[in-house]
DNA sequence: CTGATTTAATTTGATTTTCAAATTAAAACT
DNA sequence: AGTTTTAATTTGAAAATCAAATTAAATCAG
């Protein structure tokens, strides 16, 4: 960038670092095309802020000349801490500025929706048993992540509307900033898994994929050029709103035909009611408790059963093979948390895709099945807090220098 | 950029007073946010080198103080060709470097499908039927852009394959740069309708657009953050073959259910040709009569003929929804050529995408339908080469210095 | 017509960023 | 102990940029 002589070349370097973590000054060079000699003097300067710390040559066999000195960021630079905020409870990690977990925590929501000062006091409160443990307090922190369902305006950190407040149209961001006197980052949970696919997950190596999530609805994260790609109202990318059939299936949106309207487990439920079978086909009391008995009731070869999760399936593999026809994205990663999307994860769908697409010389995007655990979406906050942590630590650098 | 001190002020600059065309400098300043010093010295050598010319403070009533000297491109500075190799034709334009239009030309050819040198030699015929007009020859020309169908690899200039050409896998770009002795840049058709929008259309005001033409199938390209994203494996947005139907219709692709099997012109005349009315429904001797009379007959009421079309509506306005819901633009525009394509232009059809996009408290994005002329493709041939020449222009400056 | 005012553009004198080439450093070979 | 090899640093200069001061070209006020 320009203007302001601002930093581009430590931005780029302290990137570069971070995604070849033991990396060589000489490597460096080589990977940003800075010279050499640049790269010694920015890199001085990040170890002198702290930001980078030099490691013992890692063990190659030794090889002739003067060794090497790898660079690696250092972790006790900053703190940050990953929220997710769930259906009915917070999901926290904390990490360092590698990307170390440190501590993880649970915590429990009285309620389902809530007020903004309720849920960031209940968030204070949770940020606060998780710290307390390892001696550390709020103001430990440099940043926060927060990925909430709904509709997020990144830019302004205001939640338009989401399942998890009451109110709407609310500066989530400013609102916990103010509360915790922390620099809050908030964005949709789909946005953030992606942010965890890139920095941690499958997505490490490549710049442009799509990383798709399966939880109630059908959520999507695009990355193009390294970045996430937020559209531009914002909404994002609506991937279970996707039409799949014209005057199709109703949706819990209003509309018909919407991919979501297939898959999703009220869908799916929808499908075993009407059937004369139906105790036989979803027995339970839950609603989850219910698809599980589908579920196992098609795999265990019911003909209806199978009917009904196959379509779901076939539907799915349609909608997924429509992204790649339209982005030709290297890469697609299924991030689940939950076993009960086996049956959209099967060998059958992947295919499905595959037969879906138009065919070049090249091969087809790889498709991947990446199951996380629960802490997937906390993770991803940390790793958008960390983000912007390494930004502001940068631009930082020169002002603090005086 | 970094490495090798790469000036990107200067690239900055001279994009934008490309972009606002008659601007002063310290609109420029403003804009940018480099400096009035720096933009001073920058624009000093940008007129220096003949790409930027000063014009007279463009007439806005007098006001007080030291009247601002606005800046433009220097027309004059370069000259490029743009060609559309189109199905049995070359449509040709000749654009200076402010993007005026200088000259056009049509060539016919004689067959479809040509062989590498043979096609590169009718680029040349047709090439200097249209300067020599003008007194001017090849060599004048500092850049082509090329637009052919088929799949392209815009890095490498690589034609891996195209209805035009009878050879596979053929580096048209160095095959013309030696032929004429011209740098060449050839990409997808659709494409450079984009780059056409970006440049001279409706896309000139936006970041992040999408353009669908429709030909004899249906193309799209994709303008995401001012530039085109080609996807990863350079096969483009196959928007034609995008899915609406799950074991639908047959498409020429061999694969079930693409939208192009649903609008495209064959798609048509295969369901008009299936009722018992057929000869009433569509009649003609040529494809292009036949569609032309079917039109007719939907717009006159025939009943059997609406249905047809309307069906072809509305599933081109669900696959346009799907876009939407996935990419979120700022606009959509719908560049066609031929009035053929009314159906699908039509009024209900805009409100069908409307009908089927994710609700949200933001309006949705524009849809506006842009007919150009047969020119479209050649003008967007020539807005590449203009972008490969600038780029080359300012790479150039430092070097030329000596 | 003259000087005050206003706004745009340029000059001046740094500061920052970067680089190529030379030098130093730290190791393994011989 | 000296040679070779490779990594990192230093040195001296060039390039890019900026803030502040200055100059330029106009209108306005009397």
């Amino acid at each position: 960038m320009i203007g302001q002589q601002r930093s581009y070349g430590r931005r780029v370097l302290l990137a570069a670092i971070r995604q070849n973590s033991p990396i060589a000054r000489i490597d460096l060079s080589q990977q940003t095309g800075i010279s050499r000699a640049t790269v010694t003097t920015v890199t001085a300067e990040l170890i002198r802020a702290g930001l980078v710390e030099e490691v013992a040559a890692q063990g190659t066999e030794m090889a002739r000349g003067r060794p090497r000195v790898d660079l690696k960021i250092r972790g006790a630079a900053h703190l940050v801490a990953g929220i997710k905020i769930a259906n009915s409870s917070l999901s926290l990690v904390l990490m360092d500025f590698e990307g170390n977990q440190l501590a993880e925590h649970n915590h429990v929501l009285s309620k389902t929706t809530l007020g903004t000062d309720a849920l960031v006091g209940e968030l204070a409160k949770a940020l606060g048993d998780m710290l307390s443990p390892l001696g550390k307090t709020v103001s430990d922190l440099s940043g926060a992540g927060i990925g909430i369902a709904g509709i997020v305006d990144v830019q302004q950190g205001l939640v338009h509307w989401s399942p998890s407040l009451s109110d709407r149209n609310i500066n989530l961001r400013s609102a916990i900033e103010t509360a915790l006197g922390v620099p809050a980052f908030v964005d949709n949970d789909a946005n953030l898994v992606a942010m965890a696919e890139k920095r941690f997950g499958l997505g490490r190596e490549a710049t442009d994929f799509i990383v798709v999530t399966i939880e109630s609805g059908v959520g999507m994260g695009i990355v193009i050029n390294n970045e996430i790609y937020r559209g531009t109202r914002g909404c994002g990318a609506e991937f279970g709103h996707t039409k799949v059939h014209l005057d199709g299936a109703l949706c819990r949106c209003g509309q018909r035909g919407c991919l979501e309207a297939y898959v999703a487990d009220y869908a799916l439920l929808r499908e075993a009611s009407v059937t004369s079978s139906r105790e036989a086909l979803a027995q339970g009391t839950t609603d989850e408790q219910k698809i599980e008995a589908l579920l196992q009731r098609a795999h265990d070869g019911d003909p209806v059963a199978s009917n009904i999760v196959l379509r779901a399936g076939r539907m799915f593999a349609m909608g997924l093979a429509n992204i790649v026809n339209i982005f030709d994205p290297q890469l697609i990663v299924l991030a689940g948390e939950r076993m009960q999307s086996n049956h959209l994860y099967a060998e059958e769908v992947i295919a499905g895709i595959k037969n879906s697409i138009v065919q070049v010389d090249q091969p087809p995007p790889e498709v991947v099945i990446h199951r996380w655990g629960d802490l997937m979406w906390a993770k991803g906050a940390a790793a958008y807090a960390l983000e912007g942590v390494e930004e502001a630590a940068v631009a930082a650098l020169r002002a603090g220098e005086a």
